[in-house]
DNA sequence: AAAATCACCAACCGCGCGGAA
DNA sequence: TTTCCGCGCGGTTGGTGATTT
């Protein structure tokens, strides 16, 4: 599939190739980023003597060439992340693909727009169906647990352009999920529904003290992801990250979650087993993983944490400090 | 068997953002 | 403060193989 090498090859005004790369073109590229590192696209062509335009090598390594990819079909457990995803960022194919490792924007852009969004319109369509024919009891039709795109602000600022269409107006979760979610199975002191938290009333809830846990990478690395701030938009200011402490445990965090971590959690671990939860302004940076901060296990202390998030090593985020063996330096 | 259509996906293009000058 | 530059992102294009008519 897509396209071969050789035959659409053209060459431009400048001296420039175009079109499908070569295999030697390709081993050029690999050779000079695996030797000078990635970055620096402005001067590779030239250096590394390839008649190509910057942005041309930086997309062919980074959509194919990179060793870090993964090769072949999505997994179900990857379908059901990449909608997930999708529901709550749009189409921020980067963000998404920061979230599943070995994955690129465009794979998962094309993966979504050729099959994973026909089959979820498929889909809704049989709910349709279903709707028609069964009573209101059915808790598709709870409004309490419907994501709605107002819920979610940072959705909403992610350039979602242009009139809605039936996909860009959220299905109820469970259609996508398959779950049914039961929000009494948190505490209600904290949260009764979703619609009635904003970042204002989020802000103000009482915070404590969490521990942080060792890392537990054998190369002593600490993983805490610099988080999209952008795309948290309105609550930017509370995503900065709590400064690492390295002379005290357990630290204390001043700065809250973001109130999305707080409506995901509600969302995606309704009845939480609590033992697979990774703390997060997102919420959602890593559920998948079994990598995971056994002090951070309930909402509870994901209210009282803040934005602290130890996530895998393997995902392409952005890693800032690391780990001494006394304490964390930044 | 040939033509038309579909599905896939690599690659291109234009724009916006952030940092430097 | 403004301008410039580099980078990265999302949308789109177009070539190819597969499938259908």
């Amino acid at each position: 599939m897509g396209r071969a090498p050789s035959s659409s090859r053209v060459t431009t005004g400048e001296g420039l190739n175009k079109g499908p790369w070569t295999a030697e073109e390709d081993s050029i590229l690999t050779a000079f980023v695996r030797a000078n590192g990635e970055g620096n696209w402005r001067i590779l062509p030239k250096r590394a003597g390839l008649k190509r335009c910057r942005k041309s090598c930086r997309l062919r390594w980074m959509n194919y060439l990179r060793p870090d990819l993964k090769r072949g079909n999505f997994s179900p457990d990857e379908d059901e992340l990449i909608i997930k995803l999708h529901s709550l960022l749009g189409n921020k194919w980067s963000l998404i693909a920061g979230r599943i490792p070995g994955r690129t924007d465009n794979e998962i852009k094309n993966y979504w727009n050729s099959r994973l969004k026909r089959n979820l319109q498929d889909m809704e369509g049989n709910q349709r169906q279903q709707l028609v024919a069964t009573p209101l009891s059915v808790s598709l039709l709870d409004s309490s647990t419907e994501i709605k795109v107002e819920d979610f602000p940072c959705s909403n600022q992610l350039g979602m352009s242009g009139p809605p269409s039936p996909i860009d107006e959220k299905p109820p979760m469970e259609a996508l999920l398959g779950t049914h979610h039961h929000s009494n199975d948190l505490d209600p002191s904290i949260i009764t529904k979703p619609q009635l938290l904003n970042s204002t009333d989020f802000h103000a809830m009482p915070r404590g003290e969490s521990t942080l846990s060792e890392p537990t990478s054998s190369d002593g690395t600490c993983f805490e992801e610099s988080c999209d701030h952008q795309s948290l938009e309105g609550y930017s200011s509370s995503c900065n990250w709590a400064p690492f402490d390295n002379t005290q445990k357990p630290l204390s965090f001043t700065q809250a979650s973001s109130p999305e971590s707080v409506l995901l959690f509600q969302q995606y671990f309704p009845s939480q087993p609590q033992d697979d939860f990774l703390c997060s302004d997102f919420g959602l940076t890593d559920f998948t993983s079994t990598n995971y901060i056994p002090e951070f296990t309930s909402l509870q202390n994901l209210l009282q944490c803040g934005p602290f998030s130890p996530i895998h090593k393997n995902l392409p985020a952005t890693w800032i400090g690391n780990y001494s063996g006394d304490g964390f330096q930044t």
